[in-house]
DNA sequence: ATTAGCACTCGTAATATGAGAGTGCTAACC
DNA sequence: GGTTAGCACTCTCATATTACGAGTGCTAAT
């Protein structure tokens, strides 16, 4: 089905305007007469009604019933946000004053993932969510090994940006801690400002490299090392704001938001959702059954990426109701992204 | 109010544990003639009805409505659980297939604690609480310092039990990381194997002692150390299966539910809740309004505390309905309390 | 092309009705 | 005196009925 914004005359795009902005507002089917009442050009409700069953018939209203007002369908607010919605930039005055709110936080990068969640839900009456920054792409700081038992390493990760990522590895014959801190040695000259992904890369060449392998110390290094950075580098989701969703008259049906919070409580699904998003560049608006999970296709999502310098690390945003105040959470999801991104380079330099 | 078990005659405590356990069955009012049915003694429902009367006189029932069966009050359940229930504990069968479910984890600790909460929600139908370990506690295996930024210090520290806490320290002045690694290597040959919280004592005693402070060295190692283990060691709680709680019908009503989650996405919320079950020791029951925070008291709390070796270091447990199944929900708390225990103690040799 | 008029549909809220569950009390019973 | 049958009474809940109003779609007039 096509869908530009040639297919609607001027006057459909009007009424479909008012139809979404006002079931926004009111979470309640929009009838002719109201619609007439807020249209600009003065027409009878009569005409608004043949429009409105036009727009009906090319899928961007429904009827929840025969005699009842219309309701956007998922592809109305698809061209609704596409086309319709005016996308203004925020004041000066609201930057500043998301801004303030955004201050107390300094140091850790987990505190500042948490404190954005906590902004995007407050300021949206929503669902905040930001995808953690995915280690292959933060630079190496530094790597630690510490010995807990006969074969049990604990391996100590800290990227530049401050995070430290840490798992245990287990070997197959016992190194005391002298030797290890020999092989943190040797890996850090090694591996020190690189990216995750590149280290990866760079200990398979270098282990080829050195088949035969005369220097032990540097074999140990590199196998360990292998062990170390190898495995999924599943990213981590924050989630904060969850109880907002509940105010919504969409969610008053007990059963269809324990789906909802089911899907929540569940990392793979949120992260299902989020990657959806990364794989696109910039802004991102997901809206209903575009959606790839089931439990959530109620719900609607607008995020953005954020970077710390060059580096794309995470998205973040906000999911809630399909009927949610684009026109006023859009420029919130994106000015927090590139205020998350601006501590991160700032704390990464 | 006295609250003895000699306070009530032998039926009435028949009668009350029937009504309990009736009423925690079904979520709907008792009355006599479903009493009369299902208790031993022959007795017809009008002899049962005094009874009834009695008990609500004493405050261990009430009624939703002039004409309608009984339902426990709080005081109920308390007499109830103190001194009604039956607490048998595990069969060897069932306690395995915990175990068996409980099999997979090894390695990280933070991974034992979510996997402890979804166990407790998942066979109570509940919500599974764990207030991680209380840092204090923990003995110190080593510490490191990496310089992040001219004034900011990263602080990693490691227990044995393989725990990684870092936090992020402002200096006054700045420290090259040459010489943090000879201030790590000062401190940790000053407090391995120490608890935290005789470390904290120990830098104190330290620094008085040495006022003079020849030792330039020492000098800025038991200063940095102080800071780096300073501040509040605020435990940290993990949730999981909140929207189990959906399904029980008290919270049919969606905005009793919203205060609930609120409180939930509160992690001081959650912390004072558990904080007043660490007090006492072994296992706790908090009953509705025996709770401290306003927001759950409708829920009752069953809570028993885990241990690494002889340090105790938090509390798990379960929060739900009042109206929860104590007798299945007792020993699995119980258990999974033993089962982390002895996992941690593992860990930690 | 637009609009007024009108019959029609459908959901919702208000009201009435009856059944059922349970109580409390009284009087009879053992 | 403790126990029980009987009975009138209360209160909730489910169901049916009704009335209302918002909104539609169609037709015919402008």
């Amino acid at each position: 089905m096509s869908n530009a914004p040639t297919d609607l005359t001027e006057r459909e795009r009007d009424v479909l305007r008012v139809i979404i902005q006002d079931y926004i507002a009111s979470a309640e089917p929009v009838g002719s007469r109201s619609v007439a009442r807020r249209h600009g050009v003065r027409l009878s409700p009569a005409t608004i009604r043949n429009v409105m069953a036009d727009l009906g018939e090319l899928g961007y209203l429904s009827q929840p019933h025969t005699s009842a007002g219309r309701v956007p369908t998922d592809l109305g607010y698809r061209f609704y946000v596409d086309y319709l919605m005016d996308r203004r930039p925020l004041t000066r005055a609201e930057e500043s004053m998301i801004e303030r709110r955004f201050r107390p936080v300094q140091g850790e990068v987990e505190d500042l993932m948490r404190e954005a969640t906590k902004l995007l839900s407050g300021l949206s009456r929503s669902v905040g969510l930001v995808l953690a920054p995915r280690v292959d792409q933060l630079a190496v700081k530094r790597i630690e090994f510490v010995h807990l038992s006969t074969e049990r390493v604990l391996v100590i990760l800290i990227t530049t940006s401050g995070q430290v990522n840490h798992k245990i590895v287990i070997l197959d014959d016992a190194i005391p801690q002298e030797e290890l801190n020999k092989i943190a040695r040797v890996l850090n000259n090694l591996v020190e400002g690189m990216s995750l992904s590149r280290v990866r890369q760079l200990l398979v060449k270098k282990m080829a490299e050195e088949k035969a392998m005369y220097d032990e110390l540097l074999r140990r290094a590199l196998e360990l090392g292998q062990k170390s950075f190898a495995g999924e580098t599943e990213g981590d989701v924050y989630i904060g704001g969850t109880a907002n969703i509940m105010h919504q008259p969409e969610f008053a049906d007990v059963e269809k938001m324990r789906s909802i919070f089911g899907a929540f409580e569940e990392k793979s699904k949120l992260l299902k959702i989020l990657d959806q998003c990364l794989d696109q560049d910039g802004l991102t608006i997901v809206i209903g059954s575009e959606n790839v999970v089931q439990e959530v296709q109620r719900l609607s999502l607008v995020t953005a990426p954020y970077w710390c310098a060059e580096h794309l690390l995470g998205t973040l945003g906000v999911i809630g109701p399909t009927r949610m105040e684009y026109s006023k959470i859009i420029p919130l999801v994106d000015f927090t992204a590139k205020l998350v991104s601006q501590h991160l380079t700032e704390v990464a330099s």
